[in-house]
This record gives structure tokens, sequence and C-alpha cells, in this order.
DNA sequence: TCTATTTCAATGTATATACAATTAATGTAT
DNA sequence: ATACATTAATTGTATATACATTGAAATAGA
């Protein structure tokens, strides 16, 4: 449905205007979604990510800013996730030999056992969630890919 | 530049996964430039955004659970950023006559005023911020909306 | 070497999102 | 008319984002 109906607005100003609302509305619809997966395995999306990257890694530990560098949300607070993570037993930190002052994280067993539970459902989500082909599919990751400049 | 690159990722599964991944970044890309918009006049992109339903209506008022409907993130709280809102004078809260359990908002004159001087400066962010032709920002928000299915 | 600067992680605070629970008012059914 | 269900808004709690500050460790420069 085109985006001033869901949300009973008037026109856009512009399509450029109109595409910025249609991106946050859209990245809302789909963090809504895709909650419902990762809620059952008390995970949420971005802790999600922060295991993935690890996994990314493994078996070599990776630094707490080496993690924020990687995430999707720059401004977000690697140093809290892991906590959360670590608490779940899903991550291991470890004070860093050579420098004092970086965190080892390393994904753990467990980790690595719930992300491989994940994988396959994940991988139906992300193609039932986008109702598009996959040409369209590629399309919008050129678009996405150029917007950011 | 391509994401795998900006998040120095592994490839991807496939396209539908890299298209979720890609909306959920250039979304945090996204508000995390706005919100240097609207920082100096003391809102938030969500504050900004009611602000906006509450124009639509102006000088009709409009009840909580009307706000909430047309926001863009349908799991947010009208009731806590109205509640905000008011504190700085930007909106009015009224018990409804025929509804009691309804509240009436309707934006201030300085409500209004703050959107005014906001309007152009938002116009020009919206369009300099998506690196993208005209013709490149229509195809994308065609995909947008056919892609929420 | 000693001082100043930078870096890394953790922490504090405000705002927002996600979702459950509560409370008051209204609507419905018998 | 009373009991029951539904609706509207508020409130509570946990998580995450946004940004500033702190403290310890490392580095650079005089």
């Amino acid at each position: 449905m085109k985006i001033e109906d869901e949300i009973r607005q008037k026109p856009f100003k512009d399509a450029y205007s109109k595409a910025v609302v249609n991106l946050l509305y859209t990245h809302s619809y789909l963090v809504t979604e895709q909650s419902k997966i990762f809620k059952p395995h008390d995970l949420s999306p971005e802790q999600y990510n922060v295991l993935r990257i690890l996994r990314g890694q493994h078996p070599e530990p990776i630094t707490v800013s080496s993690i924020q560098d990687r995430m999707l949300n720059k401004m977000s607070n690697a140093s809290r996730l892991v906590e959360k993570l670590k608490i779940k037993k899903m991550v291991e930190r470890k004070e860093c030999a050579v420098d004092r002052r970086q965190v080892d994280i390393t994904i753990t067993g467990k980790g690595l056992e719930i992300l491989e539970q994940l994988e396959e459902e994940v991988n139906k989500f992300n193609k039932s969630i986008l109702n598009l082909t996959k040409s369209e599919v590629e399309q919008l990751n050129d678009l996405l890919d150029k917007l950011r400049g």
C-alpha cells in the first residue's frame, strides 16, 4: 500500500520527502516482524547482530570497539550489549594480553548453537518478509548502497 | 559504498538477506543525520513527527489513539510523546466532551511556529541526504511501497 | 623520564521502543 | 439494571539509542 494511505497523510512535498518517511516506516515494519523471530530465543535484533559479528571472527576474539565498528547502528553501545550476552552465557570476556585497555570477546558454544538454530528461520524470514522479486530486491540494494553517498 | 564493505562482513547469503541488513543500516544512517536538525530545536525525530500529525488536523484536535495510528512506528507510545510536547508547551491536552476516555490534543501556536522554522531546513535536508536522482528516488519509493506487501 | 594527549571500555542520563498491566469510561447482553 | 466485555489512555518495566563523562592504560613529545 502507498505510505500516504497507510499513515493517512496528505501528499508529500516531493519524492525525496516521501522517501525519507518511507524508509523510517519500512524500518519499523521490518524490526517489528523481525523481533518475533528472536524473542523466543531471548534475543533482541541488536544482540543477534552482535552474535553474528562474533561468529564471523570465531574462533578468534574481537575487541569491543571492533564490534562497535561493525554494528549496524554506530551510535549503539557494544559494551552494554556484550554485557547482556555475557549474562546469558553466549559470549566470554577476557582482558587483552597485549593491551590492557582492550577486552577480547569470544562467542561461546551456546552462542554458536543458538545462531545455528536461528539460521534457517532467519533465511526464510528474510525471503518472505520482502514482498519483492529477486531482481527488485537487487535493485533495492543498489539504490540503498548508492543512497548513502 | 557497498554495505558488505562498510560493516566489514562476509558476502551475504542472498540478495534478500542483504536487503534486510541494508534497510536497517540505512535507517540508522538516516536517523543519525536527521537528529542533528531537530536537536537545536529541542525535538527528537519522533516528536517532530507527532507535531506534523497534529498540524495536519489543525485547528481540529485529534485523540491520542489517532496519533498512534498515524505514527511511523506503531509500537511507539503516543501518550508519553504528547506529555513531552506538552511540557514544552507545543501541544495542549483537553478532555473529550463526547467520550471522557479520550483526550483531545491540539498543536499550539508555539508548536506551529517551530514547524514553520523547520520547514525549509527539513526540505533541504531530505533532498541532500539521499544521494539519488529524482527518478531513482521514485523507484525507491515504489519498491518500498511494494515491499511491505 | 615526565607530561600531555589519545585510546578503550565502562558508566550516567535522557529519550524512545516494546509490550504488559492498570484504571476509568463506555458499550452490550441478558 | 446489573454484569461482562471492550476501549482509551496511562503507567510500569526492560531494552536500546544518543551522547557526554570518567578512569585506566598506552602513546607521543619535550
